[in-house]
DNA sequence: TCTCAAATGAGAGTAACTGTCAGAATCTCG
DNA sequence: CGAGATTCTGACAGTTACTCTCATTTGAGA
């Protein structure tokens, strides 16, 4: 075991650091209207070192790859279910013990569908989730990673996952999420009739 | 009935002229390394005209705001078939009528999914196509617009769509583009089992 | 031909990055 | 604990996408 290390430590206050500031300008005067320069001289950094720890403005909103939710919740597949029914059920149990605060959240998401930069990164985003999702599915059923079928799949469940942010935060939050999330979940496990 | 006038043919021409300097740059040198200066000098025109024709640089490549042909086929949809099957149907016949030089389209996916910046903004396209789709659905079936349903389907038929481009164009179309999509809009159809 | 509106080009300015380099902070090992 | 190696940081210069303004040119219509 590493002990953590002062240096770790710095490291960890700073990134964090910065990001808290981000996100407070943002909310006070806007994405665009607050530049990098602005968030460094608040967080008592050089605006090089914002750099090092974010590799552009974007990254301090979204920094992950792929949603980390849907891949636990992939990997936690129950087998011998349809697909469609495992996820949904893996999807609100990770859900349910994950719940960062819904204000922060509701926050975050309007920034992220609301800037058209960020929704850029956003959806960015949102690919690499697909793809992830579509290479856990290949593993656990013995598919090729390259088969359509898995990444039209996988899209259909970020569809769902989007549409369910978006309508949740374009009505503010009044329900939790997980209410959003299942309904539309539920919608794929029918098949998407229409 | 107003004649082209010759403002209007210029115009046109000029952004004819922009695009195709611009698209050569790009295959040439990749998009990165080409400046709008250079695409601006290789057109003959002032770098602020470049902007006046195309608000990006990205809008070179992608223009539109959601993609014709599947607004198209959503509106061409016929009556009292499932949606899936009729949208299979409309499609294909639409891509059937609208086939643009195979080269040329197999060379401008590469770049919109390959090239970071221009993947964001690919991506802020088919957006905007869910988006036009889940409102023509609306109307169609007389639906509420906002209806999760409507989003969720339109977002998989896009999935269909990108995941036939995509395979398409890292198979470097060997097989026509219409024989992945409709093998997705197929799987689409029968209620995406897995 | 003359007048008005629209298109263009030139130039200055902003902001997001990138790369380099010297100095400071931290770690490691004797 | 102290010296040397390693890593982090800030300062600075440079590139590029994009914005705004203003003078000039070009096409449209009487």
């Amino acid at each position: 075991m590493t002990s953590p290390g002062l240096r770790e430590l710095k490291k960890a206050r700073t990134r964090r650091t910065i990001r808290e500031h981000a996100l407070r300008l943002f909310a006070e005067r806007g994405y665009a209207a607050t530049t990098v320069d602005q968030i460094a001289e608040a967080a008592e950094v050089s605006p090089s070192t914002f750099f090092r720890y974010f590799p552009t403005k974007d990254h301090v909103v979204l920094d992950e790859d792929a949603d980390p939710v849907l891949v636990a919740a992939a990997r936690a597949l129950p087998e011998g279910v349809p697909v469609a029914r495992g996820l949904r059920e893996a999807i609100l149990a990770v859900l349910d013990g994950h719940t960062p605060p819904a204000g922060d959240m509701l926050a975050m998401t309007r920034l992220a569908f609301g800037e058209p930069d960020l929704r850029a990164r956003t959806l960015e985003h949102a690919l690499a989730t697909e793809a992830a999702l579509a290479g856990i599915l290949a593993e656990r059923l013995g598919r090729d990673p390259g088969d359509m079928r898995l990444h039209v799949f996988a899209g259909a469940v970020l569809a769902a996952w989007v549409t369910a942010m978006r309508t949740w935060s374009a009505e503010d939050g009044v329900r939790p999420l997980a209410e959003y999330l299942d309904a539309n979940l539920a919608y794929l496990e029918a098949g998407l009739p229409l």
